[in-house]
DNA sequence: CCGGGCACTTGTCAAATGACAAGAAATCAG
DNA sequence: CTGATTTCTTGTCATTTGACAAGTGCCCGG
């Protein structure tokens, strides 16, 4: 098994060198996850830091009033992961779930706490990811209270074409804030536009 | 001058004793500011962790036309700080303004690192605020797209009170995802009801 | 004390989006 | 293959919220 994928993450955000990001991916395991298995539970203590080579998993919660809102989308490449439960060790407000098939590298809480100690850069490695999500989660407020929803589709189109292939609709729709009717309606006037 | 509140901040995560909570403190220079000043300016990289021990601070940056959008607001017992600019000292994407006058602590980031280098309790703490943040982020994006602006206006009433009163309205509806004009509504409506 | 902004409210109308419901189309399990 | 389920689209109408504008009152600096 070949952690190539989880090896160049490491290195992506320039503060760990080869050899140092070679080291650190022998402490992850491999992991599958099968279409439609739990990553996580609501209600449930994540144990998990899972990174994603490939496939795609859906972060939903509960509003007030019972509905299903889909809180997160993580494809290849990035960390699903409910933050605050793994690292205060509370139960999860939302559950993780693949979508599709999935293929990653884990390592527990104990484990990445572990490498944290000994590795300085590591250490370095893991709040760049939290300041990253902080800034990602930030630009998605500001979307939400400030761009139309055709907006927000446009620059969902445009930075993860993937998950607009491989997530039903009604899930990004949630996501973006809308209900699927009107995800629907700004698909198709999106199209065709009108022409002269 | 006296870094009790600092100190209890510290303690308050339950991660540091007195007695480290104490000497982390002595690292933190009191820091004032006027009503109206600015603790950073977008497009600026921000060395300046701010814990204010009372006042109000807001942060704001500009929509895709221009407009201001006021995208955090912080009172006393918070940290100010644009994240993703202080930790990756890249440029800040908004603005940190006094909107009353403040007393508070500060420490550079140079500082704060050292910190984190020496003192494995204090590197927790930072952790835990970071992940805090991240949570209330991800409450606040899910206010949005599922509660009524009614109902997001009655929540920052229930849990921040201290900002109602002191912030004006326009900045608050902004904050909030909203028009002065529809706050102002909400308002006048929540008031009196209607009766039998 | 006075003038000029702010801050806030309110009115009117329009635009964006939701709620609900009915179908068509795609997908999946047996 | 085939029925059942899920997904997606579309129609109709209601609700929420925004845009714009006018008007009142208040605070701040000279």
């Amino acid at each position: 098994m070949t952690s190539e994928a989880l090896i160049q993450f490491f290195l992506s955000t320039g503060r760990m060198n080869a050899a140092q990001a070679a080291d650190v991916a022998t402490s992850f395991s491999p992991r599958h996850l099968a279409r439609h298995d739990f990553l996580l539970r609501a209600g449930t203590i994540s144990d998990e830091y899972f990174f994603l080579e490939s496939g795609i998993v859906r972060a939903f919660a509960h509003d007030a009033d019972g509905n299903e809102v889909t809180t997160g989308l993580y494809s290849a490449g990035q960390v699903a992961l409910e933050v605050s439960s793994f690292f205060n060790r509370t139960p999860s407000p939302e559950h993780l779930q693949a979508l599709t098939d999935c293929q990653g590298w884990c390592i527990t809480y104990a484990q990445l706490n572990g490498l944290f100690h000994a590795r300085p850069e590591f250490r370095e490695f893991g709040r760049g990811l939290l300041v990253r999500e902080l800034a990602r989660l930030k630009t998605r407020l500001l979307a939400l209270s400030t761009a139309t929803a055709a907006v927000r589709y446009e620059a969902l189109l445009k930075s993860s074409p993937e998950i607009l292939q491989q997530v039903p609709l009604k899930y990004v729709a949630s996501y973006l804030g809308i209900t699927d009717s009107s995800l629907s309606r700004i698909r198709s006037g999106s199209r065709g536009a009108e022409p002269a």
